[in-house]
RNA sequence: GAUUCCGUAGCUCAGCUGGUAGAGCAAUACACUUUUAAUGUAUGGGUCCUGGGUUCGAGUCCCAGCGGGAUCACCA
């Protein structure tokens, strides 16, 4: 291995920090008991009559991070230390951690031993600086771990304007550790990430919804139309597939007496990637019983209201361009109405020929395995979808596009779902559920059909699942949301990269 | 998968019509006991992504490969 000059440099630091009798990587626990922003937000002082200040609070504090900067001043340093709340300016006096003669611990394993990066613990008092920054000013520190690299330099002004970001897209996502020990707003996206996920929760389990685990390794990976990974279960024998999505066991789970049940579900399908698609991505379900998808929509209304409120402290969310506000009501328009007011053109009557003539006069490319139901897609796709920039339902699909959804109450050919579109993406797909085994049996049946077309995309026949319809599955609405998505929609990211902590990259050779 | 742009010091980037590599931060040494993008002086640091080719000579031009970004296709 290469090492370069400041990694061999740091290197030998090590080797003279064990030669002082000095564990670089010790064992024992280091008694934190504050953190950097909770003394910035908390320290308070008095100013006497006769001039002089009188701290009140934070008096012996035990702090812990990473050395990010030091400004040396000769027998005196300022240091900046940064845990995981932030960052807080510490001050080393020498002679205040070298009472005696001997100087060792300031001259050479403060001054020249440390490296920015190192994890050190500084015990001391609060005060505030001649400059009136909140600070600790050191009575003793620890070296709690050796930093062997040197992180990137980012520095920032007092207007905050940031110099020499590290930004290279490939190192940030392969070296994400460094990215979120050097990008402050990196960390705080993720932070939002965990609490809209905690805010869904909330919701959820304030209803009483049961909160479940269903396979990841499925032998038909059912529930969507996608390309699955394939793998191999030696024991067993035979080809396992990770999920495309979970949607028919959390059904099974309903046939089976819950009557609300959601998931996270880690799902994984083996197509292209680009800024809005990850192999594996999250998506968060749920199936309610003796309900239908006008519930459901007022469900995802208070459901999103509220995670905009919890992640951001506001419905309103600025996301590029737009100003995205997720109060509820939305509003709610046919996906015949929305093709009627883009394109001019009314389909709703429309069989497959005059589907292909509509496409053609809009210069919309179709191929032959293409049924009614992906081209009425194609069309909405094309030349709607990106309109709708504020929260819309779009209802009531033609059926040949939704296998797994309840035909329409009242409007023929139709079936009664929803997609949630946002800032001109789908962001939830909702169904009244299919429950008419015979029913369900036939649209496999069309879905078989359209597979010998040569649409690889089309569902699997799940046995096993028409079996549990068979028993008897109770009135249910269940929806998905693209986890993934509305995280970029609440932390005004346009990459899905920007959003998982780990993406999919090629491996580095 | 297609098109296009990019890959130079630990990091951020210069490097013109080809002439043997440069800055800031970081590092090293010295100075400095209230600094905050600390400062001053000095010093060191490079497989210019990899492999071919053209040329007297390639970081620079050409070809191939590897990796990444953007756009498109498939999809959520």
């Amino acid at each position: 291995m290469q090492l370069s000059e400041q990694e061999q440099i740091r290197r030998e630091k090590l080797e003279k920090i064990k030669a002082l009798g000095i564990d670089p990587y010790p064992a024992p626990l280091y008694p934190v008991n504050a953190s950097a922003t909770e003394i910035k937000n908390n320290y308070q002082e008095e100013i006497l009559e006769d001039g002089t200040k009188n701290r009140l609070n934070y008096q012996e504090v035990c702090i812990a991070g990473r050395l990010m900067a030091t400004r040396p001043a000769g027998k005196a340093t300022f240091a900046e230390i940064q845990d995981s709340t932030g960052r807080i300016q510490i001050y080393v006096r020498r002679d205040d951690i070298c009472p005696t003669e001997d100087k060792t611990l300031y001259d050479t394993l403060f001054s020249k031993l440390l490296d920015l990066g190192d994890f050190v613990g500084i015990k001391g008092y609060a005060f505030k600086t001649k400059v009136g920054e909140i600070s600790v000013h050191a009575t003793g520190f620890t070296l709690l771990s050796k930093s062997l690299r040197p992180l990137p330099v980012v520095k920032k002004d007092e207007e905050g304007n940031i110099f020499d970001a590290f930004t290279d897209p490939e190192m940030r996502y392969r070296q994400r550790y460094v990215d979120l020990v050097v990008n402050e707003q990196v960390r705080d996206t993720f932070i939002k990430r965990t609490k809209m996920m905690n805010s869904i929760r909330e919701f959820l389990n304030s209803k009483n919804a049961l909160e479940v685990d269903t396979p990841v390794l499925q032998s038909i990976p059912g529930g969507a139309a996608a390309r699955p990974f394939i793998t191999h279960h030696n024991a067993l024998d035979i080809p396992l597939y990770l999920r495309i999505a979970n949607e028919l066991y959390l059904k099974r789970l309903i046939v089976g007496g819950f009557d609300w049940v959601y998931e996270f579900s880690r799902n994984f399908r083996n197509e292209g990637m680009d800024r809005t698609h990850n192999p594996e991505f999250t998506v968060l379900e749920f199936y309610v019983a003796y309900k239908d998808y006008f519930w459901m929509m007022e469900t995802t209304e208070q459901l999103l209201e509220k995670v905009a409120l919890d992640t951001n402290g506001n419905t309103y969310v600025q996301v590029g361009e737009n100003m995205i506000n997720f109060k509820a009501p939305y509003k709610r328009i046919s996906i015949y109405d929305a093709i009627k007011t883009y394109t001019g053109f009314d389909v709703s009557e429309m069989e497959e020929d005059g589907l292909r003539d509509v496409c053609k006069q809009l210069k919309i490319e179709v191929d032959n395995s293409m049924g009614k139901g992906k081209l009425i897609d194609a069309i909405f796709g094309e030349r709607c979808e990106h309109n709708y920039i504020q929260p819309t339902f779009i209802i009531d699909y033609p059926v040949e596009m939704s296998p797994l959804t309840k035909k329409h109450r009242s409007k023929n050919g139709l079936v009664e779902r929803f997609e949630l579109m946002i800032n001109g993406k789908e962001i939830a797909n909702a169904y009244s559920e299919l429950n008419d085994p015979i029913d369900q049996r036939e649209r496999f049946e069309d879905q078989l059909k359209l597979q010998e077309r040569g649409d690889d995309e089309a569902m699997f026949i799940d046995q096993d699942f028409l079996r549990a319809l068979e028993y008897g599955m109770p009135p249910t609405s269940g929806i998905g949301f693209g986890i993934d998505r509305l995280a970029m929609l609440l932390t005004n990211q346009a990459s899905i990269q920007e959003v998982l902590f780990f993406p999919q990259m090629r491996p580095e050779k």
